[in-house]
DNA sequence: TCGCAGCAATTAACATGTTAAGGAAAAGCC
DNA sequence: GGCTTTTCCTTAACATGTTAATTGCTGCGA
C-alpha cells in the first residue's frame, strides 16, 4: 500500500509560500515607496522593539540568515538606517542600532501596515487569526514553548 | 489612540517564514542527497502530478515567479530532469515535460516525503493540519474558491 | 605561553526572489 | 497589408536564501 504525497494543491510547504505571498504583496507594496526591502523592513522592526543588541540575537529574532544579515547591514549603514559597533570587551562581536532615519521609516509607515493587518485580521475573523498564529507557531522548531 | 503593530513575536509574516523554515528543513535535508532544491523539488512533483505543460501554468502551479523558472529550465534542463519543446502552433510559447532520471528523484524520495508529511500531521494533529491548510488558502490572492 | 578548540563574523559561490526592460510571435484593428 | 496591442518568454540587475570555507578573536588546557 503506496503513501502517495498530498497534491501540490493541498501541499502544506507550498500553502505556506502561497499564504506568505498574499500577506506580503501589500506590505511589499507600501515599502517600495520608502526604498527598502520587506527584509530589512524586518530587521528595523526588531530593532525599534527591542533597541540595540547583537548581530546573533538580530538574526535570531529577524528570522535572516547570517550572511544575509552581514550583507545587509553594509548596505542598510549606507542608507544610513542603522549604525555598528564593535564590541570592545569581545571584539568579535558587533552591535547593531537603529537610526533617527530608519525609525522615521517605522514611524511613516506604522498606519498603513497596522491597516494592513487589520484588514487580513477581518478576512479571517479575529478567532481564526489567532488560530493561525498558534498553528504556525507550533511547526517553528525555534518555537520552545 | 495609537494602534501599534504587533510585536514581532506575533507578526503573521514572520510566523509564516519561520513555519516554512520548520517545515522545510526536513525536507531540505532530504533533497541534499539528490542534488536538486526545494525549488527544483516542486516543479518535478507538479510535473509528475499533472503531465506536461505550458511554462505559464507550471510557473503558476509551483508557485514560482516567470524569471525564476525560466533559469530553472535550463539548468533543469542541463541536469537531464526535464525537456522543453517549442509549440508548434505558437512559437511563443513552450511545453516542459519530466524526464524518467526526473521522475527517477520523485519516486525515490517519496517514501521519506511521505514520512516527513506524517509527522507534521501528528505533530499539529489530523484535525488541525487540516484547519491550518483552510485558513492559509484564505490568505492566497490566487484562491477563487 | 603555546597551541588549539570554539565562537562571531565575513566571504564566496550558486540558486532563487523581485522588478523592470527587451524581444519575438500572435491577435486585433484600420 | 501595415499598424498597434497583447501575450509568452527572456534577460538584466540587484537583493536575499543557502551552504561551505575562511578570517579574526577568545578562552582554555597541556
Amino acid at each position: 500500500m503506496t503513501n502517495p504525497l498530498p497534491s501540490t494543491v493541498r501541499s502544506l510547504p507550498i500553502a505556506l509560500i502561497r499564504a506568505r505571498e498574499g500577506v506580503m504583496s501589500p506590505i511589499r507594496d507600501m515599502l517600495s515607496e520608502t526604498g527598502i526591502t520587506e527584509q530589512q523592513w524586518r530587521v528595523l522592526r526588531v530593532l525599534a522593539e527591542y533597541g540595540r543588541m547583537d548581530t546573533k540575537t538580530l538574526a535570531d529574532r529577524s528570522s535572516l540568515l547570517f550572511p544575509s544579515l552581514t550583507r545587509m547591514a553594509a548596505t542598510m549603514r549606507e542608507k544610513g538606517l542603522v549604525t555598528q559597533t564593535r564590541d570592545v570587551k569581545d571584539r568579535r562581536r558587533q552591535f547593531v542600532d537603529i537610526t533617527p532615519a530608519g525609525q522615521k521609516i517605522i514611524d511613516d509607515c506604522l498606519p498603513e501596515a497596522a491597516l494592513i493587518v487589520a484588514g487580513f485580521k477581518e478576512t479571517l475573523g479575529e478567532q481564526n487569526y489567532e488560530t493561525l498564529l498558534d498553528l504556525l507557531a507550533m511547526l517553528d522548531p525555534g518555537n520552545h514553548s
